[in-house]
RNA sequence: GCCCGCUUGGCGGAAUCGGUAGACGCAAGGGACUUAAAAUCCCUCGGCUGUAAGGCUGUGCCGGUUCGAGUCCGGCAGCGGGCACCA
């Protein structure tokens, strides 16, 4: 008997699937596709894993689809542009290329150990110019389009790094990597028109079924829609006719219902009157830079106090003649959302309260709950915006909300004073960054003709390499002649946009261009058309609202551009949990690596110095606090089919996983086991036959390989079949619906199964028949999890053909349409005893309730009483009520 | 603050429709084999109770619907996630 040995087999299996192209997907019309993806990985240097457990899913999910006779497209490609590449430039000099494709190298060959049934022809990075180049020509399509325009901005600005910040990288008002407090600052930059497609976003969410219901909702309370008015109130007071707007002040609001509570108007700190306002008024402009100063930063605004300030203009109320409201600048209204400007009515809402409070403003009551007519506002504003009745209010006085949402919107847009208005919290996307490893964006700045785009019959717009990180800032900019090009207009000596695309760019269609990764077009019409959309994206929670967002802009701007028909890009996704472990700490409070600790006798210790070590929360994995696993040092040491299978073991795909030292094992156990199990059954088994015919792209329509078992009667023989084929039905519909951790437990149960069957005597010829087809089934059904085992195993069985090119097990109806034998007795709902139904019969309902009553248990529990009634549920259950 | 999700043994988790709660794995304990170890195999494993057969109890807590509730309904608690001055 020999031990199976991953390293010598996953290498064989390996060389044999890329000699022989497995994986090469062809498009071909004739046959059904399906394009499995999984979010490909930024370079980072090594894979962990998150990796691992991500893309052993999607190869999961692949090589089952293969099995089932789909024509699979499963590439792999790298997120490659992107800041850690420049910080390690800065930091060791290395260029971001080199330190990019170098990371790379590495982690293809780390994937290509997993056994992953990848496409590597396919394979594609965003920092090659091959790939960024169509970027920039579709850029240039969507701004002949009108999606895609710029604005002057307001962003977090890096005083010392010289660079723009993403929310993200602001901690505590400071840049993360500098720690210089971070500025607002407005700057030009570049916007794609995602809001033109914010109605259209939000609605087709309901066309995506295969989509978790958590993200669709993440997405939907992201685009934010609201239902409201835009009002314009007419502007008085001295400096009104100066004012913008025409002497009227425009505001958004969602409760117009309650206009008659109004006390005052807020306007933005940004707003053209509080600009206008403060040119003349140093005062104004001082207040409004302190707004401003307050940037965006949830943390903060939380602690902020509410600060408005007087501009002594006036409003008049469109239905009160001769009411006024005064009109602040105020610090918590955004310019960015609605109108900048909003009415103020403190009864009903929380922030106006706080606001009146504090400048002694009217809190007028205008809505009560039905039930009462009246209602006292002290400190907390009665918001409830679907019960309760008018009052206060006039002609509205009696109604209900929707009634008087409904008379307030008639009656101004009557009188031309608003209309109905449906607004959105999603914003333009600002994909500008000052950063080197990007791709350029490609524009001209010329004094005389503005911007101007670089002509198609120039682009590629290099990113050059010759460039230095000696200084803060953008290398672009700094660069002695790379950003100076001719006009392509007037030809006269300009500049070129020395900005880079946010890497959000890149990967919102990379999906596409796997369809024809080497074509001269950003996308082959004819192989998208076949390919898209993805039918299962694969791939971090942490992705579910910004990075699958822009990528169904971007399919809808492709298709508005002719590059798609499909706008929406993956019709399934699935999101992974991720992958946890144990936190080790020294008495110093310093972490370590999981490697360093011993669990024994005494406790956890440190493995040199025998020390002791606290044992922390079980954490994500990440390097700052030393709890990951090398996925290297797993792949090296049980191989990758065991690690493989640990990662989908036990845990629901969609929760976190915990990486443990004995789950590992456990694994590694199985892999060994289903070997032996294969090796020892042998001698048992009648001679093996391979499928006439092979699965896969180059033929289609195959036959099951488990035909022609002969008739057998013994009644282990019987039901080791019944479990091999309720297996191959419940393993099929776990893939399905990616219950990866239900189906490894029914491979664990028919392995036990198996082992029990091959251990007693065979009763006939015909149990070695049973016995061979429940190892091929175990084996094919292992195939997505373990492909290398399964490989082995297959061969070791005596097949000829590779377990690649073999169909998927049909379910045989007639063997599991035999329904349970053991039928439940139960006295008022409570077990209390069974019945077994001989092979031969098929009960009546008054049999079984005869042999019900009949039970020695149930005598015991009637104690003489009547049962009331006996419910019979066929094949279940017998419950006798008293 | 608003929105969403989760809560089952020592642990990860099973339990399509309301119908045997705890599949499968991990850990633990006992045993076999072995000079020993590794590996492997067998047994036990929610709690209480009983020599045993068995009995009682048990899916976060309180209540309801039902012949029957982990599953459905109402309320509460705890944990986790998303958004957050969005008018």
């Amino acid at each position: 008997m020999s031990r199976y040995n991953p390293k010598e087999a996953e290498q064989k299996w390996q060389a044999r699937w890329e000699a022989e192209q497995v994986f090469l997907a062809v498009a071909d019309a004739s046959r059904e596709k399906y394009y499995v993806l999984e979010m490909f990985p930024y370079p980072s240097g090594r894979i962990h894993m998150g990796h691992v457990r991500n893309y052993t899913m999607g190869d999961i999910v692949a090589r089952y689809k293969r099995a089932r006779g789909f024509n699979v497209l499963h590439p792999m490609g790298w997120d490659a542009f992107g800041m850690p590449a420049e910080n390690a430039a800065r930091e060791r000099g290395v260029h971001p290329a080199i330190w990019t494709h170098e990371n790379i190298a590495t982690m293809r060959g780390q994937l290509k150990a997993m056994g992953l049934s990848i496409d590597w022809s396919r394979e594609l990075a965003t920092c090659d110019v091959e790939y960024y180049g169509h970027e920039q020509q579709m850029f240039l399509d969507f701004m002949e389009q009108g999606l895609v325009y710029r604005k002057e901005a307001s962003v977090n600005w890096d005083p010392v790094d010289e660079t723009v910040l993403a929310n993200e990288q602001v901690i505590d008002g400071r840049g993360w990597r500098s720690g210089a407090p971070v500025e607002q600052r407005q700057l030009t930059q570049w916007f794609f028109r995602i809001t033109a497609y914010a109605e259209d976003l939000l609605q087709s969410l309901d066309t995506l079924e295969r989509w978790p219901e958590k993200v669709r909702l993440m997405q939907s309370n992201w685009i934010g829609r609201s239902e409201g008015m835009r009002i314009r109130f007419t502007l008085s007071g001295e400096q009104a006719a100066a004012m913008p707007g025409d002497g009227r002040l425009e505001v958004y609001t969602t409760r117009h219902d309650t206009l008659f509570g109004m006390s005052f108007c807020a306007i933005s700190a940004d707003h053209p009157i509080a600009l206008a306002l403060a040119a003349d008024d140093p005062a104004i402009a001082e207040f409004c830079r302190q707004c401003r100063d307050l940037g965006g930063t949830a943390e903060v605004l939380e602690r902020v106090e509410k600060l408005g300030l007087d501009t002594r203009l006036k409003v008049r109320h469109p239905f009160i003649a001769g009411r006024e409201a005064p009109v602040f600048i105020a610090n918590f209204v955004l310019m960015a959302y609605g109108a900048g400007a909003i009415f103020g009515c403190p009864a009903h809402d929380q922030r106006d309260l706080d606001f009146a409070r504090k400048y002694g403003l009217e809190v007028l009551p205008v809505v009560a709950p039905a039930d009462t007519l009246s209602i006292d506002i002290v400190n907390e504003a009665y918001t409830d915006n679907l019960n309760g009745r008018l009052i206060n209010s006039d002609f509205l006085n009696g109604l209900t909300i929707a009634q008087a949402k409904a008379q307030i919107a008639g009656r101004l847009t009557a009188a031309g004073a608003g209309e109905q208005a449906v607004n959105f919290r999603l914003r333009d996307w600002g994909v500008s960054r000052q950063r080197y490893w990007g791709c350029p964006i490609p524009v001209i700045h010329c004094a005389d003709c503005g911007v101007v785009p670089v002509p198609r019959s120039q682009l590629p717009v290099v990113l050059p390499t010759d460039v230095s990180f000696d200084r803060p800032g953008n290398p672009l900019a700094h660069h002695p002649d790379w950003k100076h090009a001719p006009c392509p207009r007037c030809a006269k000596p300009a500049l070129r946009e020395t900005d880079t695309f946010d890497t959000f760019v890149d990967s919102s269609w990379y999906f596409a261009r796997f369809c024809s990764p080497r074509a001269a077009t950003p996308v082959d019409r004819r192989e998208a058309d076949y390919w898209m959309p993805v039918d299962q994206y694969i791939g971090g929670v942490e992705h579910a609202i910004l990075h699958l967002l822009y990528s169904r802009f971007f399919t809808r701007a492709m298709k508005a551009t002719g590059y798609a028909v499909e706008k929406e890009p993956f019709s399934g996704l699935f999101t992974q949990g991720m992958v946890t472990h144990e936190t080790y700490r020294d008495a110093g409070g310093a972490w370590l690596f999981p490697e360093q600790i011993v669990k024994g006798e005494g406790g956890v210790v440190h493995r040199e110095t025998g020390a002791p070590v606290q044992v922390g929360k079980i954490e994500s994995m990440s390097k700052s606090k030393r709890n990951v696993v090398d996925p290297e040092h797993i792949i090296a040491h049980y191989g990758a089919d065991t690690a493989r299978w640990f990662v989908v073991s036990d845990t629901p795909p969609e929760r976190d996983i915990e990486w443990t030292e004995s789950g590992v094992e456990g694994a590694w156990r199985f892999t060994q086991r289903m070997w032996r199990l294969v090796e020892d059954s042998l001698a048992k088994l009648p001679p093996p036959k391979d499928p006439a015919r092979v699965s896969g792209f180059k033929a289609a329509g195959i036959p099951a390989v488990l035909a022609d078992v002969p008739e057998i009667t013994d009644d282990a023989a019987l039901a080791l079949r019944k479990a091999t084929h309720e297996t191959i039905r419940n393993i099929t519909s776990d893939i399905e619906r990616f219950h990866f951790n239900r189906a490894v437990a029914r491979i664990y149960a028919l392995a036990n199964h198996i082992a029990a069957f091959s251990a007693q005597p065979a009763a006939d010829a015909g149990a070695g028949y049973a016995l061979r087809e429940a190892l091929e089934t175990l084996v094919i059904l292992t195939g997505p999890f373990m492909p290398h085992l399964a490989e082995a195993c297959w061969e070791a069985l005596g097949h000829k053909i590779m377990l690649v090119n073999v169909e998927w097990p049909a379910v045989d109806d007639t063997l599991t349409r035999v329904e349970s034998r053991t039928i439940i007795i139960q006295v008022n709902g409570k077990r209390r005893g069974e019945l077994n139904i001989p092979h031969t019969m098929t009960p009546t309902q008054d049999y079984l309730k005869a042999q019900a009553l009949a039970h020695d248990a149930v005598i015991r529990h009637l104690d003489g009483r009547k049962p009331k009634t006996v419910i019979v549920v066929p094949d279940r259950i017998v419950n006798v009520v008293v």
